[in-house]
DNA sequence: CTACTTTAACCCGCAATTAA
DNA sequence: TTAATTGCGGGTTAAAGTAG
């Protein structure tokens, strides 16, 4: 049709005459046809899958043959002949052009044909998508009373073709009443109808602007629920009644943008009210104030992390929504219309199949994720990401994430408190990075085994180490879900960065039942780990200083400890002798190179970090040094120090003693 | 208390991703 | 295509923590 009307306007003198002669000719070959009413079908049947002008030409020719029978007072009789006439009239008008209806309705006289055959074949079209033949079918054939007006208008209705569904209930007044009472329910389903606690899928579009200074304007909104699918011409809205109807409709988006009980899903949001708030600067404020939306971008990152999923690096044709969609449905989306004309109207089927689609397929993604959140490294409570405020500052949404992994785990130590059985420090042993290593400090100085990873290490490495080493990992937050599914439940545990680092380690032992003695204290170097050290009598330490020319002036240094250990605690009272008791014994002579400060394994020992007034203190008679880092310890104010730190879980420690160590 | 270390926030630019 | 966002690495800095 479009091809000859395109015609018509280039040459209308040239197509005048053309018809003019096409006349002449037609009836010529009418008036020969001995069934001229079989003869137009003949013709029209093997004419099928002609395109262009083809298609005006065979109206042109039932036209004339419509006009001359009408002249020629000619009917076609009516037997069973006619019905094979009209089913085949019927075959024809299934299969071709809209423009052939009304010619052949007038020859086949197809309105007295019988309703059920009409019916059908107004069934056939509709299912097969021809909507609009459908109702152009029905509105001439008079078979609006037969078929029910909302399913037969809402394809058209949707494709913004109101002037065939006037004419479609143009003769029936209840008909009218009936489909005004299914708009109303739309509207007020839009309006109102949105019940708290649901969920819908919300998807825009606009015409892509390429280069254009201005920013887009939305053209469709979608709206998905499980039921149905709501595209919202917004071009429509403000072509008519400017002020009115844009105020309503700004009233709706943001009433369902603002509440939090209906769940507005997403995918890249952010960017979607962005050119929402320029299409309605009354809607600028809005991005803010949006409540309750989980933008299922942020969710995808988070499961594509998930090494789980096989993360084969193979290339995938689809991105994006498209991907997540084919990840969790099995199919991708047909992504053909993303760019096409969102301006024109009417919209064509494939762009509004595309729009709803869009917007629906956020239903069931969220529906997949839902039921299995574990398996996708996601927190039970997919609204972690929801806030919607994922554009605030990083500050706050760290803060929000700590939250948002701390309190799982805080549920599950208290679920699970009592799950662990008791066991003492030194055999409990833990992984953990260098984030934590003020934790790793007192963890060690309690004896506890942990292995800090290096700098550079990634988490995996964690999880590794802790599975090859039976090791417990601790983690400060963020990638707890990750490893805590590669080690298994009870295996990783999240510390509370903003705890300072003992009351992390408080958490932690209360958390894995681990009992600390006082023989656990400093049982382990708090530098390297190491558990085995050397006793070294003062005497061996004032004659290694001396040949490692340390101090070169004693004097000088004396003045620069002057009170290093100066707490008198430590020097009136002697740590009783079973406190403190580790893993080690007398250095001898044969484990030093001789005249050196360097053991066996090539250790060196750390003499000059040790303050010289510690080595005045009367009641110090021996240090310990760490056969693997040299580092040389004494008993000094530090243990009681510590002692007194974690009185409330150490075992074994005297109630006069605690009144003892609480002076530091 | 002091010297020193550790931590995390911050900033910046770059690259990748994503949208229509 | 463009524009916007996001993630990442690296470097700096201020603040906090720690040992003695």
């Amino acid at each position: 049709m479009g091809e000859g009307s395109r015609r018509n306007l280039q040459m209308p003198d040239n197509v005048v005459f053309v018809s003019l002669q096409l006349r002449e000719v037609a009836r010529q070959g009418f008036a020969t046809l001995e069934d001229p009413f079989a003869g137009l079908l003949d013709m029209l049947e093997s004419c099928k899958g002609w395109k262009g002008k083809g298609h005006s030409l065979e109206y042109y020719i039932a036209d004339e043959l419509a006009c001359w029978l009408k002249e020629h007072s000619r009917e076609p009789e009516f037997d069973s002949n006619l019905k094979k006439l009209q089913a085949r009239a019927l075959g024809v008008l299934a299969e071709s052009q809209s423009d052939l209806l009304e010619p052949l309705i007038s020859v086949y006289q197809l309105q007295k044909a019988d309703r059920n055959t009409l019916l059908g074949n107004v069934n056939h079209l509709y299912h097969n998508g021809k909507y609009k033949e459908a109702v152009i079918l029905c509105t001439k054939l008079k078979l609006q009373p037969e078929l029910d007006v909302e399913k037969m208008c809402t394809p058209l209705l949707l494709q913004d073709k109101a002037n065939l569904v006037k004419d479609y209930v143009a003769d029936y007044p209840h008909l009218q009443s009936q489909l005004l009472q299914v708009l109303d329910t739309w509207y007020s389903v839009l309006s109102l109808g949105l019940q708290p606690g649901q969920v819908v899928g919300i998807d825009m579009e606009w015409r892509p602007s390429f280069g254009l200074v201005g920013r887009p304007r939305v053209s469709v909104l979608q709206i998905a629920t499980k039921e149905h699918v709501y595209l919202l011409d917004l071009l429509q809205f403000s072509k008519l009644d400017k002020e009115e109807k844009e105020k309503e409709l700004c009233h709706f988006i943001w009433s369902l943008f603002s509440e939090p009980s209906i769940t507005k899903l997403g995918y890249g949001m952010s960017g979607d009210l962005c050119s929402l708030s320029t299409t309605y600067p009354a809607l600028r404020e809005m991005e803010k104030q949006a409540q309750g939306i989980l933008d299922l971008l942020q969710v995808d990152k988070q499961v594509r992390k998930e090494p789980s999923s096989k993360t084969k690096r193979t290339r995938h044709a689809e991105k994006g929504l498209s991907l997540l969609v084919q990840n969790l449905l099995g199919k991708p989306l047909d992504k053909r219309e993303q760019l096409s004309n969102w301006e024109k109207r009417p919209l064509r089927e494939e762009q509004i199949l595309y729009a709803a689609s869009d917007a629906y397929c956020l239903l069931e993604v969220y529906e997949v994720l839902c039921k299995d959140p574990a398996n996708f490294g996601l927190t039970a409570n997919l609204k972690e990401c929801l806030a919607g405020k994922q554009s605030t500052k990083p500050r706050a949404e760290k803060q929000l994430s700590k939250q948002g992994t701390q309190s799982p785990s805080k549920q599950v130590e208290m679920l699970y408190a009592s799950a662990f059985p008791e066991i003492s420090a030194k055999d409990f042993s833990v992984v953990c990075d260098t984030m934590l290593q003020g934790l790793a400090r007192y963890l060690r100085c309690l004896g506890v085994d942990v292995h800090v990873l290096e700098n550079t290490d990634d988490h995996r490495k964690a999880a590794e180490i802790a599975r090859k080493e039976g090791r417990i990992i601790l983690t400060s937050g963020l990638p707890y879900q990750k490893l805590q599914a590669q080690v298994g439940e009870g295996r990783c545990f999240s510390v509370n960065c903003s705890d300072k680092a003992k009351q992390q380690a408080l958490s932690v032992l209360k958390h894995f039942n681990v009992r600390v003695t006082l023989t656990d204290i400093f049982s382990r170097c708090q530098v390297c780990n190491c558990d085995k050290y050397l006793k070294i009598s003062k005497e061996k330490i004032r004659h290694l200083m001396k040949i490692s020319g340390c101090p070169k002036s004693p004097e000088e240094e004396w003045e620069l400890y002057p009170k290093a250990e100066s707490p008198a605690l430590s020097e009136t009272k002697q740590f009783p002798g079973c406190a403190y008791n580790p893993n080690c014994r007398w250095l001898g002579d044969s484990d030093l190179n001789a005249g050196s400060l360097t053991l066996k394994n090539g250790t060196t020992l750390q003499i000059r970090t040790i303050p010289l007034g510690v080595l005045e203190k009367t009641n110090l008679s021996h240090f310990y040094c760490c056969t693997q880092c040299g580092k040389v310890f004494w008993e000094g104010s530090h243990f009681g120090r510590v002692v007194s730190q974690f009185q409330e879980i150490l075992e074994g420690s005297e109630p006069q003693s605690q009144s003892f160590y609480e002076l530091n």
